[in-house]
Parts: structure tokens; C-alpha cells; sequence
DNA sequence: ACTAAATACATAGCATGTTATGTATTTTAT
DNA sequence: ATAAAATACATAACATGCTATGTATTTAGT
């Protein structure tokens, strides 16, 4: 008797199914204005926080620079504003704009439409069993990087 | 009664497992001269076949523009190599190289390991939850794109 | 007090993927 | 037979994310 292989396709699926929902994001976040990267500086920020780069790319789960092209971008749309921070020089104290504020406004909603696709034909068992299989990887993965 | 709200990291949580994935698998690749996109290419021509872009395009699961661009880079490190069809001159038949082919041989070995480390502490059960729960996920997503 | 280490952010260079568009070539329809 | 549509691939421009590295600034150690 020998072990069972186990799935190779997993990580095909990971990525395919991250990656199409990124794009279903795109398709409805972009005549609002904004770009599925910047959905968690979006939901950080969302309610007039003041925030650092450093938290911004803990909360998103990216490295340090792409956070910081991230916002770079964001700050070239005028949708952020940084100031250094007095206390403190190193460190930009980070928030929406006015026009940033506004359209984050639509994040949620947006989020929801695209969950409830995505969950289509699932039943709300199925979709919590999906929601920890996933944390689960996704721990086990970040343990072992 | 309301709706019971839908789980809105979904997006957050499949982006993130596909990104700590590839990851994982650039780790793995690297130090034996391969890439975590080309495991497509790889796979598909892994024993000598032939194939156009069209194909392995659609076998990767991306856009023609981007297998475009990475048996480009695949042509430019020696792992592939493209010929005409004569019977078609728009199609270009692509194989992997005498040194794309001796690689390649490593690349179901390094998936493996990745797989066991990414279901570290799930039993047989929940793995097959898992595949099946992501593969009804992407054609849901598939189907509203 | 002052050098050394740590911290926060920026930049460079690259891979991967996307949409939009261009260019041959082949197929289809009249 | 030929103009139009379809097909296969290439290219441009961009977003997102990575690693490696540079640059201030602050903190720690002696």
C-alpha cells in the first residue's frame, strides 16, 4: 500500500481562481474608478483613517514595495494623500482624498455583488467550509515561506 | 429575516492562497532554472510534444497576449523553441529544448512537495473538498466573465 | 556622545497577467 | 476569383507583485 498522491492541481487552482476573481473585480470596480489592488487601502482607509505604509501592507498581505508603487499610483490618481509624520520623519501618515473617500464608498457593495457570484450555487455550509479550507492553506503556506 | 450576508474575504482569501502559492513554487523552481508561470508550458510539452500557442494558452488558463509574452521569455532562456507550420504559416509549433526538456523533469517532483506542504494537516477528505469547492468556484466565476 | 543596528520608505529590475490593437495568413461567401 | 471575416500570433501599455538594494531617520549599545 502506498501513500496517495496527493492533488497536483491545487496550486493551478489557487492561482486560476484568484486570479479570475481579480479580473471579475477589475470588470466592476473600473467604471467606479478604482483597481482590485487597491481594494485594502480602500477598506483601511475607508472611513478617514490615517494609516502608514507599513500597517497598509501588513492589512493587504503584500511586501513593503509593492505597497509603495501601490500608492504611488493611488497618490498619481488622486485618490490618496501622504504627510510625513512629525514624531516621527521616516514614517508617511496615509490617507483617501476627498474623491477617494467617495468612491470607496462603493467597495462594499462591489465586494458583495462579486461574493455573491462567485458563491453561486453554493450552499452557506459549502461557502464556510470554503472559507476555512482556504485560511487553513493559506497559514500553512505563509508557515512554510 | 434578511439574506445571511455573504462572506466578502472570499476574494481577499483566493488571491492571497494563489499569490503565497506561487510563491512557494518560485522557492521550489528557481534553483532549478525554472519559473512559476512556465509550469503550463512545462507540463504540456514536458514529453516532447508539439503544440501552437493557441493551446498551451488555453491549457495554462491565460490570455494569448500572456503566453505570448512567456514563451518569449521561455525562447530567450533556452527552454523552448518555435517552427513555423508550414501547412499554416500564422500557427508556430513549440517544443521545449533538449536542456527545456531535462528540466521539465523536475517539475512534477517540486509540485508534489508544494502540495504536500500546502495540505500540511488536512486529511484525504478535506483535500477533495477543497479541489472540488475551488473547481465549482472557477466556473462560477468562468461563466460571469 | 557616538557608532552601529534597526526601521520606514523608495527605487530598480523583473515576471506574470490583463486589455487593446496591429499584422499576417487562411477561410468563407458571394 | 476576390473582398470580407476569421484566425494565430505579436506588440504596446499598463497593474500587480516579487526580490534586492539604496537612503534617510531613529533607536540601542558601549
Amino acid at each position: 500500500m502506498r501513500t496517495q498522491a496527493p492533488c497536483l492541481s491545487i496550486g493551478f487552482l489557487a492561482t486560476t481562481t484568484g486570479r479570475l476573481f481579480t479580473r471579475l473585480m477589475e470588470q466592476k470596480l473600473k467604471p467606479a474608478g478604482m483597481r482590485a489592488g487597491q481594494i485594502p487601502v480602500f477598506l483601511a482607509l475607508g472611513k478617514g483613517e490615517i494609516l502608514n505604509q507599513k500597517y497598509l501592507a501588513e492589512f493587504a498581505g503584500i511586501e513593503q514595495p509593492g505597497m509603495a508603487t501601490l500608492l504611488a499610483r493611488m497618490e498619481r490618481d488622486g485618490l490618496i494623500e501622504r504627510e510625513t509624520d512629525p514624531n516621527d520623519k521616516r514614517v508617511s501618515q496615509i490617507r483617501l482624498t476627498p474623491d477617494g473617500l467617495m468612491k470607496g464608498q462603493k467597495i462594499i457593495p462591489i465586494m458583495e455583488e462579486a461574493s455573491k457570484e462567485a458563491f453561486k450555487g453554493f450552499t452557506p455550509l459549502e461557502r464556510d467550509i470554503l472559507i476555512t479550507l482556504l485560511e487553513r492553506m493559506s497559514s500553512s503556506l505563509e508557515r512554510c515561506l
